[in-house]
DNA sequence: CTGAAAGCGCTTACAG
DNA sequence: CTGAAAGCGCTTACAG
């Protein structure tokens, strides 16, 4: 069984490859009897029409990219994709993944834009492109929607939670437990790409620095094993250490939550620990965190690409989503002998 | 600037159209000097070669379209993901993520073949198809690869890991810590697609069966939460209760352990527990687990689908991948006098 | 080394 | 309601 052409099934039915295209597109146009013999030649033939030739006429891809900073597909990243195919699949549009590990991969990007022809909008999660290379794009008629973008700036549109308010929340929330002293752990980042969570961080310092009493400390590890033990040291150490950390995200606190309990600390008694993400297991191991929600902000990009794709402003372009603080079992008071 | 093809930048160079699509996709075949000019020009108008008109050509669409029985990107999906992605991207193909959460899905999938004409191969992960839904995509001339399929029939090829090794490997560990009574626990499946994961339930039985004086359980769960509660009751209420227990996955296990932890049981002294995956976080949580690799599966899947897809038969047509054994924390010698 | 022409598989104004 | 024809943006035998 060979490949099967609109053509076959025209001759195969006596009419002309026009009204099989009609009878298999817009079936309202062609009579009823006709259609019928064409669809039922059409299933028989095993016949589906191709894509890639509409797309030629239409001049779109039906193709929507996603640009992420990193080959790894995490936690936030997943649920971003789930949430964008949620509502491009049903559309007709497929998901494209680009990982773009380093500034060099962004800037081939960005030169080569193989995006160009090849796709009808562009995504970008967490990290941003340099003016001048989004310009191009835009110059290529190519829609921008940011994801958490670190700024703004000449995106067709953005969807974003705002760190700030999350570290406002999870300063607050410890501040009123007592904590005065609160450690801000984060993995070193390996890559380039210009992460927006190096927002966080500063959101963190700021949090600290505008709530009177409050002492913020970051600190960066490398290997989450061999880093937790010499953190925790350095904590015991001191006279005065840390009552409580915060941690970068979810999935860097589990093993700290180990580690802790590991060298015989009790959670929250001896330290109050937070995440960030309110990630899957989060909730499984009680820990404290700020939710945010990539599938609904996944959701909402995919149907601000969409609308632009079809030359449809978004109604609002630069979309905020909430975060909220989900209380859990690994913070609690400050206790007046505290361990340290 | 509006949209630049192919023909603009043959008539700003003087040239043939021809001229230009050689000097950018096969420049040896053009003079160095117009394939300068030519390269030239079409930087400086921004161009890039639209794939859709080519693939029209060619008659491939340079995709590939990948099958998960669920909607959810966790550990395992991404790895694949990650691993397919790894070859296939720098080979010029993308990869399109389709959903399957239940029997219509696929139905629906298999009868539209939206792929037939759209997509140069199909992997399915973790399920599979019906013989005739099969035929019908080998009909079309797609390329069919699966991952972890429970039956390999009419694959064109596949790659998987053994879930009998892998559990007999368990099972052995755990006797030989002299555990004779062993619980099975996994989370009940929602989809009414036939998942590969089945086939580790069934293996765990048969390696216990085969191990003389050891009794398999097997236990599934909705809920983990309020599930493992009546779950640890059962154990404690009982008089000859399991020493140990193994959990489906990796991240099942997880809140397990929690549980386990926070009703006062201590792992492993009072109780053993097994994941399986060894997935991001079973070394944080010193979880005893089998190793796959997923993402070196996901490459081979991808290299056997290029392959098919230039009509080469891969050497190896059903792959296996190792398993492992990854002794952590959470197991230990069964105790004297056990807790239970 | 280069150009004119055919054609990939459809869709869609334009006629009838 | 239907058909003939043009055309989407390329690639590639075929000539020269």
């Amino acid at each position: 069984m060979e490949k099967v052409s609109i053509r076959d099934v025209a001759s195969r039915a006596g009419v002309s490859v026009s009204t099989v295209s009609r009878a298999l597109s817009r079936p309202e146009m062609v009579s009823e009897s006709t259609r019928r013999k064409i669809q039922a030649i059409a299933e028989e033939l095993d016949f589906s029409v191709s894509r890639t030739a509409g797309n030629l006429k239409s001049g779109k891809s039906r193709r929507i990219a996603l640009l992420v900073g990193s080959n790894k597909i995490e936690w936030f990243t997943a649920n971003i994709m789930e949430g964008l195919n949620s509502v491009i699949l049903d559309q007709g549009y497929d998901l494209v993944f680009y990982p773009i590990s380093s500034v060099e991969d962004r800037r081939a990007f960005f030169e080569e834009l193989p995006v160009r022809n090849n796709v009808d909008a562009v995504i970008i999660s967490s990290f941003t492109a340099t003016a001048k290379e989004i310009t191009r794009l835009h110059s290529a008629h190519v829609p921008l929607v940011g994801i958490n973008s670190p700024s703004t700036l000449n995106f067709s549109a953005t969807v974003h939670t705002s760190d700030r308010t999350g570290m406002k929340l999870a300063i607050r929330h410890l501040s009123l437990l007592g904590h005065r002293k609160i450690l801000y752990i984060y993995q070193t980042f390996h890559s380039s790409i210009k992460f927006s969570s190096y927002g966080r961080i500063q959101a963190f310092k700021d949090a600290c620095a505008k709530k009177p009493g409050i002492t913020g400390i970051v600190k960066s590890f490398e290997n989450p094993h061999e880093a937790f033990d010499a953190l925790t040291t350095g904590i015991l150490s001191e006279d005065d250490p840390p009552t409580a950390v915060c941690v970068h995200q979810d999935s860097q606190a589990l093993p700290f939550l180990f580690r802790a309990q590991s060298i015989g600390l009790s959670i929250p008694d001896d330290l109050s620990i937070m995440g960030y993400d309110d990630s899957s297991f989060a909730q499984d191991v009680g820990l404290t965190t700020i939710r945010q929600d990539p599938y609904a902000m996944g959701r909402e990009a995919a149907s601000k690409a969409l609308q632009l794709i079809e030359s449809r402003e978004p109604e609002i372009q630069h979309e905020e989503f909430p975060v909220e603080l989900v209380v859990r079992r690994s913070t609690g008071e400050i206790r007046k002998h505290q361990l340290f």
